[in-house]
DNA sequence: CACCCAACCAAGCAATTGCTTGGTAGGCTA
DNA sequence: TAGCCTACCAAGCAATTGCTTGGTTGGGTG
């Protein structure tokens, strides 16, 4: 895990990671190659090595960094004493602004885990998944005990489904479009909440 | 798009694209060199050239065959007499069989349409995706005009959700574990018409 | 038996990859 | 003014990539 130090001096470290990451999301890790990453910011390839130690440091800052914030969130949550139905709605919305505001995190997690996952270095990957999974399942559990939820879910599925659609929307979420990510919570929550049939 | 003949002698062919398939999916297309291919056929990596032109043409021909096969369900659907509500369950069901049958195809698609789409030979996925668009904004405007569906829907982000809550499914459906496509449907399409609050 | 042909091998080529090396420009500070 | 440090360049190396080439094998067919 990398550490995220954010020195006085490190505007043009910071500018090169915020390239990568779009080049990274854009096209895929593997897929981006240094001298992409060095042409999108104007200089040679050679010279990101004085800033990073290798290609991997730069997705593992962008990943690592990202996650904190997020799990920073969630944790918010949970100790919150909102009733069940609160706590439900604003991890749906707060993953809706974690789109918004890191999308190409997001994409580049979303895509990139599995691949990432395999070496060492990234297996924070997997835990992070774990402590979502956890995360998720609480407050499902939570919402069937206190009756705000269905008691007939499978509350495992029901998770993924949750995951998923909500995480996905970011192969399709434009920031500044049309679309306010509240909006667009607004009405997954709508659907998801009270369904898509006539009532 | 690639000629999917089924002459007499393709037995080798179809194992070598299967083996690719699974490759292509597991590690992404340009993740995958053509020595892993052969390496997993057990053959040298210049010999899957006496089947195939190139390593284009290998995802050109899965892909291509794959999306022929699920149209033609959704038109099977479009055409048939059952009722909005019924034509909506059927195309989600048809969906998760895809899933279910052709995982790795699907996966190719879901992970690589983005990056193949940009080069003309596979100019037919766009098409292939606006195709899709159009059966469920029709399968979903029918249902709203027909009284089946709630009328305050957004229905381009009605479609956006399902289309990517059933395709993202790919990544952690496996065929033959303890769950079978027709209960993941079944639970996805209680949670999409009814949702998941307590009524 | 002579021939054919699908399926393969062994070797290698040109391009692309991540990364290294030795050096330089220019602003800041003692 | 001397020294230092951040940010960079120019060149290139070893490994990996997709693909090509010329040749071999072995089961069938006339």
């Amino acid at each position: 895990m990398a550490a995220t130090q954010d020195e006085p001096t490190n505007s043009r470290r910071a500018e090169l990671l915020r390239i990568a990451a779009g080049l990274f999301a854009e096209k895929g890790f593997k897929n981006t190659t240094v001298r992409d990453i060095a042409d999108a910011s104007g200089i040679q390839s050679g010279s990101l090595y004085h800033h990073f130690d290798s290609k991997e440091s730069m997705v593992d800052e962008i990943l690592s960094s990202f996650q904190e914030e997020l799990f920073g969130s969630y944790d918010e949550i949970l100790t919150s004493t909102d009733d069940a139905r609160a706590k439900l709605e604003r991890a749906v919305r707060v993953s809706f602004e974690a789109i918004d505001r890191h999308r190409h995190e997001v994409a580049i997690f979303q895509n990139e885990a599995d691949y990432l996952g395999g070496f060492d270095r990234f297996a924070y990957l997997a835990e992070r998944n774990a402590q979502s999974r956890a995360v998720w399942i609480t407050l499902l559990d939570d919402g069937v005990r206190s009756g705000v939820l269905r008691s007939d879910l499978d509350i495992e599925l029901t998770y993924r489904f949750i995951r998923d659609t909500v995480w996905v929307a970011v192969r399709w979420y434009r920031p500044g479009g049309s679309l306010t990510h509240s909006h667009v919570a607004d009405q997954y929550l709508t659907i998801l909440l009270d369904g898509i049939a006539h009532a």
